[in-house]
DNA sequence: CACCAGGCAAGTA
DNA sequence: TACTTGCATGGT
């Protein structure tokens, strides 16, 4: 079932291309800087730390926190996103020596709980960052994929973060590229289609809807 | 003008 | 435990 969904959204919309960056570090950054946030204002700020040298842990760990204020400011929430990238960063140089090949060499699920421990940082970031990062199988669930899912009548409203994550891990194989592609996909339907004024009549989705149908919005 | 974007943590009762 | 609010820029 939700591999014939993930076929019909790969058919309809074609690979999205997401999110292989230039570098693990890069995604890492990103990870943090595009909470709550259009990708398109964490470009820039990502931009300006490429044109400062400063996409390397050590070098962005030993930067000032008021100059990375200034640089990340496009992306928004520009204060508290400085001071969650740079508990990443004390994660990532103290405990692994600034080496994101270390960090994914340890196990993920000890990995996931020490990204899950640094304030700033919850289950979609931590998810994000093994999936896009480090290429470990591990499915990201984000507000597009609950509220999809939920008005499709395949899960419901009240269903958690960890709840939908297992539901998917649960009914897939293990396929980090999969899982890659899946995520981009139903993001891509979610903010096409199944926004707060749903254009469900001509959503691709509109013709496998599981017995029950459509749902009311929240 | 209002509303939204690839969340998260802190505050309140 | 279960809600609510703050965080902030840039695009429609």
């Amino acid at each position: 079932m939700l591999k014939e969904l993930y076929d019909r959204l790969l058919g309809a919309f074609g690979p999205q291309h997401w999110w292989p960056g230039d570098s693990p570090f890069e995604v890492m950054v990103g990870a943090i800087l595009v909470q709550n946030t259009s990708w398109k204002n964490v470009e820039r700020a990502i931009a300006n730390l490429r044109d400062e040298g400063l996409l390397e842990p050590c070098q962005l760990f030993e930067l000032p926190v008021q100059e990375l204020q200034e640089l990340i400011r496009p992306a928004g929430y520009f204060r508290i996103k400085a001071k969650r990238l740079r508990n990443l960063l004390r994660l990532l140089v103290e405990q692994y020596a600034g080496s994101t090949e270390a960090m994914f060499a340890s196990d993920p699920e000890r990995l996931r709980e020490q990204l899950l421990a640094v304030n700033g940082i919850g289950p979609e970031t931590a998810d994000s960052i093994l999936l896009y990062a480090a290429g470990v199988p591990t499915f990201v669930v984000d507000t597009y994929t609950h509220r999809v899912l939920a008005r499709h009548g395949w899960i419901g409203y009240e269903a958690d973060y960890d709840q939908i994550k297992e539901y998917f891990q649960d009914g897939l194989p293990d396929d980090a590229p999969m899982f890659n592609e899946y995520h981009a996909l139903l993001v891509r339907v979610g903010h096409d289609y199944c926004r707060k004024t749903p254009k469900c009549d001509t959503c691709p989705l509109r013709e496998m809807l599981p017995p029950g149908g459509l749902s009311e919005p929240d």
